[in-house]
DNA sequence: CTGTTAGCGCCTTCAT
DNA sequence: ATGAAGGCGCTAACAG
C-alpha cells in the first residue's frame, strides 16, 4: 500500500505538503503542487479514508436502517438517500432489521462503533431505546416513514391519515358505504394513522363504522390474505376494501380471486403504496402513492443539515403529501340481486 | 467519547487487558474480565471500529456496486449480499452507477480509499480498467450477473444463454416460428448471450433466423417500447416476442396494448426476470426467473472465501440455472385469416 | 496472566 | 510556503 509518505518521498517534499496539496488546504507553491500531483499519479496513490476518519472524527458515512430493502417502498427511499449522500460525498451503509427490535438494536450498536455520522431510521418498534442509544453517542437521527413517540427527533414521512382519508373518501364518492379496512400491527404508527383517516372519512360522510370491518395483521401478503378471507366470511359483506399497504393489497387481491370475486365488479380495492413504473405490467390498483424517493432524499438532507449545523435544536417534522391515483380497481357499488357468477 | 483508556482506568487494568477481554483474544483472569465488563457497561463503551480498522488493516466492509438498486433484480441480489455479510459480521456499502462507466470508476476510487475489503461488482461496461484499478490495491472482486472479458476474476451469474434457449424453445413448442427478440446494448454480455441462446433455439428447430427480428436497445421501458413498435411495423409480423429483461418486457407490453393487440391471443411474450411475490398482483408473464438472491448470497460468500484464504489463485465461475415459469403471456400461434379485432 | 512500547496513515499545531 | 512533532483509538509484538 502506498501512503502519503511514499508520495512525499517521491515528490521530495514533506508529508504535510502532500496533505495540503491533496486537500487544497493551506498554501503550496505551484512547483510543489506539480511535483506532488505527478507523484500521486505515478504511484496511483489513494488517500486512506480510515486514517483520515480517525483523525478528523468524521466518517462521512450515514446509515439507512429499514425493515426490508426488498420492499419497493424502501428501495425507492434508499435510492433517494443514496443520491443525496453522493452529492455531499457521503457513503451509505444499508441494513435490514426485518422489523425486529433486537436486530435493530444490534445493528445500531455496530453502526455506532463504526462511527457513522448519522442515522436514517425506519423504527422497527415504538420503543424510545434506540433514540437514547443514539443520543448517548451524539449521533443525529432522522426517522423516516413512521411517526414516533419520542420528542426532539426529526421526522420525514407521508401523511398517512390524510392519505387514508382520500382513499376512503374516493370509495364513498363511488357510493360505497360498507367499507372494510385491513391494516398493519397497531404498534406501528402508520397502521394506526391509516385507520384514523379511514374512520374520519366514514364519520364525515355520516357512516357509523362497524368494528368488525377493521382488521389488523402484519404488513404482509399473508396478513392481507388471511384478513380478507375473514372479512369475506362475515354476515353482511362490505362492497369495498381499503388496504393499508401494497403487500396487504396483494394478499387481499389473492383472497378475492380465490373466492371467485372480481375487482372491481364484485368488490372495490384501494391501497397505500404504488409500484414504480417498470415493476408492473399495467397499473391496475387505485392507490395512494407515497413520495418515497422524496422521503429518502429529504430525510438525508435533513440529516446533513444537522451534521453541518448542530446548533439547531428545534425539531423538524416534514410531512409530504401523497397522491391519489385512481385506476381500475375501484368502481361503483355492485348492484344487489343475484350474484353475477353462475 | 469514551475510549478504551477510560475503561481501563475505571477497571483498574491496562488498555491491553481491556482489548483482550473485548475481543476474547488471549488470556484474561476471571476477575479482570468481570471488572472490565462492569466498566464497559457502566460507561456504555462501544469500541471504535475506525481505530481498529486502521490498526488491523481490515474494515470488515464490502461494497456492492450495481447499476440501479431500484431494479428489483438488483434489490434481491442486495438482500442476498446483506444476509451473507451479516453472518460474517461485515457491513455493506451500496452504490448505484446508473450504467455509467465514469461513475463506476469514481465510486471504485472512493471505495478503495475507504479500504473496503472486497467488491461485488455488476460492471457498467466491458472495460478491463476497473479490474486493473482494484487489483492495483489488491482488493478482491467478484463480478455478479455479467460475463466479463477479464481473466482471473470470479463470477457468479445466471446462465443467460441457456435461459434464453429455454424461453424460445418454449415458444417453438407452442408452434411459433417467427419469433422476435428485443435485447439490451451489445456492450453488455448478458444482452449478447441472450440473443445467442435465442439463435441456438431457432437453429436447433431448423428455423432460419431473420436479422430483422432482432433488435437491440437499452435494458429499459422506453427501449422495449420503441423496439416493439418497430417490430410491429415490419412486413410479416412475428407471432411471439422474446424480451431480454423485465423492463424491456413491460415496454413491449405497453406498445402491444397501444396497438390494440392482446397477449397472448395476438402475440405471445416471454421474458427474462421474474418479479418477487408481493410486487405483482397476479403473475401473468411467462418468465425465466433468475436466482437473484442466490447470486447475491453466493457472490458474497465467494468474496469472503477470497478474503479469508487469499492463497487460492484459481478463478471461479459459478453459473446458476434459471427457472422457466410458464404463465399466461405465452400461448399457441394465433390462427391466420382476418384479424380478430373489428 | 498482564503491562509496555510502538505505530497503523493522516492531519492539527506550531515552528521556521 | 514548508516542515517537525505529536496524537486520534486501538492492538501486534514483545516483555515480564
Amino acid at each position: 500500500m502506498t501512503t502519503i509518505r511514499d508520495v512525499a518521498q517521491l515528490a521530495g517534499v514533506s508529508t504535510m505538503t502532500v496533505s495540503r496539496v491533496i486537500n487544497r488546504s493551506g498554501y503550496a507553491s505551484e512547483a510543489a503542487r506539480r511535483r506532488v500531483d505527478r507523484a500521486v499519479a505515478e504511484l496511483g496513490y489513494v488517500p486512506n479514508a480510515v486514517a483520515r476518519q480517525l483523525r478528523s472524527k468524521r466518517t462521512r458515512t450515514i446509515a439507512l436502517v429499514v425493515s426490508d430493502i426488498t420492499n419497493p417502498f424502501f428501495t425507492v427511499i434508499a435510492r433517494g438517500v443514496e443520491d443525496a449522500a453522493r452529492q455531499r460525498d457521503h457513503a451509505v451503509i444499508f441494513v435490514n432489521t426485518d422489523e425486529s427490535q433486537t436486530l435493530e438494536n444490534d445493528y445500531l450498536r455496530i453502526l455506532m462503533g463504526r462511527q457513522v455520522d448519522g442515522v436514517l431510521l425506519v423504527p422497527a418498534g415504538n420503543s424510545a431505546e434506540p433514540f437514547r442509544l443514539l443520543r448517548s453517542q451524539k449521533i443525529p437521527v432522522v426517522v423516516l416513514d413512521r411517526r414516533v413517540q419520542v420528542r426532539q427527533v426529526d421526522e420525514v414521512r407521508c401523511d398517512s391519515e390524510a392519505g387514508a382519508y382520500a382513499l376512503v373518501r374516493h370509495l364513498i364518492g363511488l357510493g360505497h358505504r360498507r367499507i372494510a379496512a385491513i391494516t398493519g400491527r397497531r404498534t406501528i404508527a402508520t397502521a394506526v394513522d391509516r385507520v384514523a383517516g379511514y374512520e374520519r372519512a366514514l364519520t364525515d360522510a355520516g357512516i357509523t363504522h362497524d368494528p368488525e370491518l377493521i382488521r389488523s395483521d402484519s404488513f404482509s401478503l399473508s396478513g392481507g390474505h388471511r384478513r380478507m378471507q375473514e372479512i369475506l366470511g362475515i354476515g353482511s359483506r362490505p362492497t369495498a376494501v381499503f388496504a393499508a399497504n401494497n403487500f396487504i393489497a396483494f394478499g387481499a387481491l389473492r383472497a378475492l380471486r380465490e373466492a371467485g370475486l372480481r375487482v372491481p365488479d364484485d368488490m372495490s380495492l384501494v391501497t397505500f403504496d404504488d409500484l414504480p413504473e417498470g415493476w408492473q405490467e399495467e397499473p391496475f390498483l387505485t392507490v395512494l402513492a407515497q413520495p418515497a424517493y422524496e422521503i429518502g432524499r429529504r430525510g438525508a438532507e435533513l440529516l446533513f443539515e444537522r451534521l453541518e449545523g448542530p446548533a439547531r435544536p428545534t425539531r423538524r417534522v416534514i410531512i409530504l403529501p401523497g397522491e391519489l391515483i385512481v385506476r381500475r380497481s375501484s368502481g361503483p357499488v355492485p348492484s344487489p340481486g343475484p350474484r353475477p357468477r353462475q
